[in-house]
DNA sequence: AGATAAAAAGAAAACGTTTTTTTAGGCGAA
DNA sequence: TTCGCCTAAAAAAACGTTTTCTTTTTATCT
């Protein structure tokens, strides 16, 4: 194999000690040595092994972050905050997706019990709460994105509810009251936190709650322009829409623009994550923004933390997010 | 610390030696004993620590994939392959971005250096071709969706020449001959490879090549936007425009739109990759489709071979793409 | 019963580091 | 001179496995 400590130490006359020492530089090792031991690593080409390093020290220094999939666009920002938090630090940011198979992300999160990682960031869990809980106990494990109600856990995030709430607030502003929702019938704790700022934003306006008003379909682009057809097509259909996220959001205003909606006047559409379409397609999406940078960034921090405290902090933190008006809703 | 192997073995009255030979299902243990030391294992609630077991047998079954960055949607699609082709082997794929920085890169490309990882997959490096040969001599690595022109190593790929000949090609059977070409200032490979299917097409068909017609930009919308009004603003416009992706071909069409262009008759658009969007967005775009899922799975599979073997392979694999014809052309 | 082979299991070495413990010199103070 | 202290470096232990080498036990054949 490779060149190892050993041969260094063997080829400038030293113990395998002083390399290390040198490697890690300890202040008990004279100058010269330094500078020869450097000298023979370069001439040798060596290279440290961190499975020997990881198993002494055992830590690695490298934290996993687990999703569902890559093709959500704004995860790449969460990643970038990630990365540039662990990097500060030393540390390392890998991703592995679990494309939405419960068994394989938990397989994902025994790298956490075979220390193949020094903690885990989960962007979406698909197990029981009461699962990460008892893995949270042992392990350094954050959630990020999404909340999970009844899970002892390290949490970053934003406040859905009072998202949902404002951007149907926004809608009622406008003077509209009737208001459709389009979300999704998969219950993540992000869309029910959602719906459950329509409702109190209704409430708070006095406007009663109509169960007819309320489309439930998958994450899709079809799943939007399905929603907005049955909205639509209802007695009293509604004058506004507010959709858990853009691309569902997209989608119902694919199905207005087909039908001749005058989209920001007649109907009036908000939608959830202000993805990069949301300014492409046209007209411009009105949306809920995140901070998704500073969501990354802040959770591999704590985690960091964690890591290396003995007293975990199980905080839930959550980040302010803000309304983007754009020609959908009129503005 | 957690339970090792260590103390399985003294709870359950063996040798350290016995229970490893338990945990890697060896043949010459007794089922008795193979029943007890499991017993014990389940009740202890032990977990092979990877660390220990990786430095001894000098693997990871970890294969790191290196991506500039997770938003572009097809990479989904690759990583989905590459993970069945590696789950299936007993591997695990990792994910590391390097947010389009070419030192990060290079760190991320010294796990191989330091054992963490078996191999390392490139989705569009950014290295000298130099660099990764050398890389390649004494490590196991691999290329994906991009060549690199003079580069000793494992790629896996589409002919980028060829589909962007079949994509113009297709654009003059529909009778045009003024076609406009939107392409990146980056000299990505694929982009010059495209750039170069359009020129062979349009020299197969005798049609001079005409610099005016050619706008390099930016992998952005906005650039296919800024690009298609230049284009259309040229004293003798083009009737085609053949972007070299579909982000870009959008930002095109939407300038069109803006312009009140008929598209799919007065000018047609042809786009690469297939992404989510092209068919979402109206009108639906024609263009390249390539196999994004089969890439992955065949990068995967030629890695771990190289992995296991002495003699690397390190043949270019091209899989054939595909033309998806849409309204953008009048289909 | 005794010899021999096969099976099961223990002991110890090995993987490549870091860290703790020892050792060896050098130097100043009593 | 002797003692202790400091610095530099070596030696050895440790991390948790797997694997090789031995030893013990069991089974089989004459």
């Amino acid at each position: 194999m490779g060149v190892t400590i050993k041969d260094v130490a063997r080829a400038s006359n030293v113990s395998v000690a002083t390399v290390s020492r040198v490697l890690n530089k300890h202040s008990n090792v004279s100058d010269e040595t330094v500078e020869k031991v450097t000298r023979v690593m370069e001439e040798m080409g060596y290279n440290p092994n961190c499975l020997g390093r990881d198993l002494r020290k055992s830590e690695t220094r490298r934290i996993l972050a687990i999703i569902a999939a890559t093709e959500q666009s704004f995860y790449s920002d969460v990643l970038r905050g990630m990365d540039e938090a662990a990097f500060a630090q030393g540390y390392d940011v890998l991703i592995a997706t679990t494309h939405d198979d419960p068994e394989h992300e938990m397989h994902l999160l025994k790298m956490l019990l075979s220390h193949s990682v020094d903690g885990a960031v989960l962007l979406g869990a698909k197990q029981e709460a009461s699962t990460i809980s008892k893995l949270a106990e042992n392990h350094n494990i954050a959630l990020c994105l999404e909340r999970m109600e009844g899970c002892n856990v390290l949490t970053v995030t934003i406040d859905n509810v009072k998202a949902g709430k404002d951007a149907v607030n926004y809608l009622i502003s406008k003077g509209h009251r009737r208001i459709g929702l389009i979300s999704t019938e998969t219950r993540s704790q992000s869309s029910v936190d959602r719906e459950k700022g329509y409702r109190q934003a209704l409430k708070e306006n006095n406007i009663p709650f109509d169960e007819k008003l309320v489309y439930l379909g998958t994450y899709e682009t079809e799943s939007g322009t399905t929603g907005c057809r049955y909205l639509l097509g209802l007695e009293e259909p509604p004058t506004a829409i507010f959709s858990i996220s853009d691309m569902i959001a997209i989608g119902a205003m694919n199905y207005a623009i087909s039908k001749g909606v005058n989209i920001g006047k007649d109907v009036i559409f908000f939608g959830f994550d202000n993805i990069a379409y949301s300014h492409i397609f046209v007209p411009h999406l009105s949306t809920v923004e995140q901070p998704c940078f500073l969501q990354g960034k802040l959770v591999i921090e704590k985690l960091i933390n964690n890591i290396k405290s003995e007293i975990p902090d199980k905080s839930v933190y959550m980040l302010p997010h803000s309304l983007v008006l754009r020609e959908s809703t009129g503005d």
